[in-house]
DNA sequence: AAGGAGATCAACCGCCGTATT
DNA sequence: AAATACGGCGGTTGATCTCCT
């Protein structure tokens, strides 16, 4: 038999919307117990709710550690960056923008983020340019085309890079599989350079572990109240933010500011205004724009993930995307 | 002012991976 | 090893709000 039930199906409970009584109560709860087991967390605050209706409006709403509002301009290229590595993994994305929930960056993608990208002929699921010749039809002409050429074409070179990725993800994955089998894990020191054989491989202890069964909670370890997780975002928030301040993030902040600049002719005032602020930073030249720096710092900002979540499967440090992308991508990373 | 269309977002649903018995 | 519960995720829905005609 599997574990016993700690409670059963119910009828009759409560769906929809939560009162300001319901919540009172919630908050009351957790406030004085925490939450531990949500299958019974109902009963015990004397909430008709299911346990899984209580721990998203918990996760969704009542955390005190939620940002309400609107999205920052910061907040939306993080987003676009972040979609455009990671697809739709919006728990993995909503690791990069503190105090922001998956669902709330699910939705301002499907209502905002996604439209814009389909108004300036960009798949918004492959971040492919559209082959329906449909691109630029929302963009306008004049620089603002140019500048979403680039983006599209920065766009293409992401998404093929990514499924290289993914490919290599599962790769890994099959290939630690196996070494976990064929023998027990060195202790962690030496599994972290212990060296892989595979000339591909750059899997880390934290990953050979994972994937030889190490316990591990990857939603847990991404919301969590981890610290280290934590002190992780805090660090990446200011290695991302601050280095784009200074610059050496401005490949891929410009990347996302292409994204937001095409918008402008979608009428949001506040694009139309960045777009005159930032302009000088897009230079304008099909030429000089920095491919050697978008990649970096799109390699940064997947070893940032790397290092700080096991929510994602990757490599642990990637230095080079040659080093395991698949000949054809890995051709496409070679031209910087 | 009224009605319709589109946008927004909280909440639900179904599935999956992991833990537990 | 198998069965089952649990927690979490991503996709979807539907009620409400806002804008337009």
């Amino acid at each position: 038999m599997g574990r016993s039930p700690c409670c059963e199906k119910e009828a009759g409970l409560k769906k929809g919307p939560w009162t300001p009584e319901e919540d009172q109560k919630l908050l009351a709860y957790i406030d004085q117990h925490g939450h531990g087991c949500w299958r019974s967390l109902p009963a015990k605050a004397g909430l008709r709710r299911c346990g899984k209706s209580c721990r998203l409006r918990w996760t969704n709403y009542l955390r005190p550690d939620i940002k309400r509002g609107k999205f920052t301009l910061q907040e939306e290229q993080t987003i676009i960056q972040l979609h455009a590595l990671l697809g739709n993994r919006w728990s993995a994305i909503a690791t990069h923008l503190p105090k922001r929930t998956d669902n709330e960056i699910k939705n301002y993608w499907n209502t905002h983020l996604k439209k814009r990208l389909a108004k300036m002929g960009i798949d918004p699921v492959t971040h492919k340019p559209r082959a329906d010749g449909d691109a630029g039809a929302g963009a306008g002409a004049g620089a603002g085309r140019g500048a979403c050429s680039r983006a599209a074409a920065h766009l293409s070179h992401t998404a093929q890079w990514e499924s290289a990725r993914l490919e290599a993800e599962a790769r890994l994955a099959r290939e630690a599989k196996l070494r976990a089998l064929a023998s027990p894990p060195p202790p962690p020191q030496v599994a972290a350079h212990s060296g892989l054989d595979s000339p591909t491989s750059t899997l880390s202890f934290s990953e050979s572990a994972l994937f030889a069964g190490a316990p591990h909670d990857v939603h847990g370890a991404d919301r969590a109240a981890v610290e280290p997780v934590q002190s992780y975002e805090e660090a990446c928030h200011a290695h991302h933010f601050g280095a784009a301040a200074e610059g050496s993030f401005s490949a891929a902040g410009t990347f996302a500011n292409v994204l937001l600049d095409c918008s402008v002719t979608g009428a949001d005032p506040r694009f139309a205004a960045r777009s005159e602020v930032d302009s000088g930073e897009l230079q304008g030249d099909d030429d000089t724009y920095d491919d050697k720096g978008y990649w970096n710092s799109l390699l940064n900002m997947v070893n940032s993930s790397m290092s700080s979540s096991s929510t994602s499967l990757t490599s642990d440090v990637v230095t080079d995307p040659a080093m395991f992308l698949p000949a054809a991508t890995a051709a496409v990373a070679a031209d910087f």
